[in-house]
DNA sequence: CTGCTTGATTAGAGCGCTCTAATCTTGTAA
DNA sequence: TTACAAGATTAGAGCGCTCTAATCAAGCAG
């Protein structure tokens, strides 16, 4: 059972374990012979180093604490590939637990990924006070995705959510739309950021904003645009629609299909995140894409430039979200064009 | 930076380093006053066990390696938070990286998993040969989740894919289905299971199964609905669908529409994996569940099992499936009820 | 042949903890 | 008072590695 040590392979190689220890970490100063020697003893026992021993005698480590909300968030998911990824290119671990939007659950798995001694800590769209957050910052290299925050040696990687609405916003004016609805996220992470895209962003244009309070999930889509459909004058109606999210945006065109109104003819609706959802051949959601991956492998990048000691100022990424145009908008009818207003 | 060592809070609360040991271990053997002095002590410091050093020493790890080759599956990310869920309950925690799919990379995550001396590794449906997967067996517990193995060391959890496609037979039969088709998913892990369980599940009924080549994804749904179409007269075409997975249900059904085939009025359809997909209000798809989260709590007890040494021979978890019906099947019409024969 | 430089190798301490065995306290029976 | 058991505490070795400093070997100028 027990794997042979690095005593074991010196042994073996008839040399000492010190020697061990430098061609297992490549080091030039090693001849070639002995090299070679170790390697054969190495392969002929299956030896491999010890990562704790190693972190412990080092006092580095080469590991990384993720903590994450909910891993069925395909949001999440695509981050932690993205870490995950560019952890391993790095020769880095990555330990992982859920904090299930709970403040108490998620300061648990924060201080179990603490008691790890982490060379760093990403953390995703966490919810514990800034204070913890401070804390932990004050132990190893912290980074923040999806939650912004002012502490001077904490990281974040976030993704322009107001930048998204905007594009959202300037694609469907493109096409004609004046009057023009947001299905809104309410409480959701990063929700406040689209709302806010999308008032600017209309206003900016000359146009009222119509935000109609809902959350990132179909029913509450769906429940949204009946009371849109209740609320207004059939001519009166928004003619666009930007949800909250693809969920959302599915609720949505199930309702106004319910409703006779056709999608994109008669509304066009935008969905947000560019889930596997919206690439449906079914669905063919126009959406904006986060680049998802990339926050993944920013993160950790920030992580590794405070670790080799790079950097000390705080960087904040806010990455560009994309539009992507599939079959849910349309040109607005000219009919009613200026009727509206 | 440096966080406080055992040997502060020791000198701090005036006693031995192994004192403070057995209280950070809840050892019985301490007396209240000490206990209590030693909590302050490690409180008014901050103080917390270096896992590693603490596994180190005690040659016993806390750690659970978890290979999973794409989180951005939904079935892995459930299995996931199973696995971390009932870690947290056994205070132990996840090291996960991912293989893609690919052995040479799987190898690598393997090994690099390895080099934790971990308590234990769940591996999610690895492509690696078993070769190695025994090789690793014998270093420790090894859990494999989506993938059977004879080996006498390993254990695994898999979902009884033959017992979901029979209830999904059963239950159009009993809507009165006859002519009944299956679109298969190819090479997909799984898909062997799904494919076995309907053609068994037909002939125990004296119908004669039919199979569509396909995959796992909603273009090759259509696709092959397409084929179906193409090959059939309108008359003795299927009256009903099992689907590979949700996805290829979802092409499928927007092939028949584009048809002018309404479902489930013309042709009934069961997904499969119920994911986020199927219980959307725009689809609500009748489809297999598979108990996801629970196979990680399985893979995760059964690995705890090994690790406490309560057993030594392999466990096969085979989970029943259920099945979810929603809105896309229906009783078949019943004018051609017997024509078909 | 000596002294010195350079490169290769090794001894040994130490990382932060656990664990065994020894030591120190008490309380209590003789 | 002594003896001893039982409980509480601690000294010290060791887990598997790294790292510093010391040692060793070889080459070469003087």
């Amino acid at each position: 059972m027990g794997k042979p040590t690095m005593a074991d392979v010196a042994a073996h190689a008839g040399v000492s374990r010190a020697l061990v220890s430098l061609v297992m970490r490549d080091s030039p100063k090693v001849s070639p012979q002995r090299r070679a020697a170790v390697r054969k003893a190495a392969a002929e026992l299956g030896y491999s180093p010890h990562v704790m021993a190693r972190a412990l005698a080092s006092r580095t480590s080469t590991v990384v604490g993720v903590m994450v909300n909910d891993l069925r968030n395909a949001f999440f998911a695509d981050v932690v590939e993205g870490l995950d990824a560019a952890a391993q290119a790095a020769g880095f671990d990555l330990i992982l637990n859920t904090g299930g939007r709970v403040p108490a659950r998620e300061g648990n798995a924060l201080r179990s990924l603490l008691s790890f001694r982490p060379a760093g800590i990403v953390l995703l769209s966490p919810v514990v006070p800034a204070a913890e957050i401070e804390a932990a910052a004050r132990q190893c290299p912290v980074v923040l995705v999806s939650r912004t925050s002012r502490l001077g040696g904490v990281d974040t990687v976030n993704d322009d959510g107001e930048a998204g609405s905007a594009l959202a916003v300037e694609h469907l004016i493109g096409l004609g739309h004046r009057r023009i609805a947001h299905l809104d996220g309410g409480g959701a992470a990063g929700a406040a950021a689209r709302r806010r895209g999308f008032r600017r962003a209309m206003r900016a244009r000359g146009l009222e904003p119509i935000v109609v309070r809902s959350e990132h999930t179909d029913t509450a889509g769906e429940k949204a645009v009946q009371e849109l459909l209740s609320g207004y004058h059939r001519t009166g109606l928004p003619t666009a629609l930007l949800a909250g999210n693809d969920f959302n945006a599915v609720g949505a065109i199930s309702a106004l299909t319910e409703n006779g109104l056709r999608v994109p003819e008669d509304v066009s609706v935008v969905g947000y995140d560019n889930t596997s959802l919206a690439s449906l051949r079914h669905l063919c959601l126009t959406t904006v894409d986060q680049p998802r991956t990339e926050m993944g492998r920013l993160a950790l990048e920030a992580l590794l430039e405070r670790v080799r000691g790079e950097r000390t100022e705080p960087v904040r990424h806010l990455l560009h979200p994309s539009l992507v145009v599939r079959n849910t908008t349309a040109r607005h009818r000219d009919e009613d064009q200026e009727a509206g207003r």
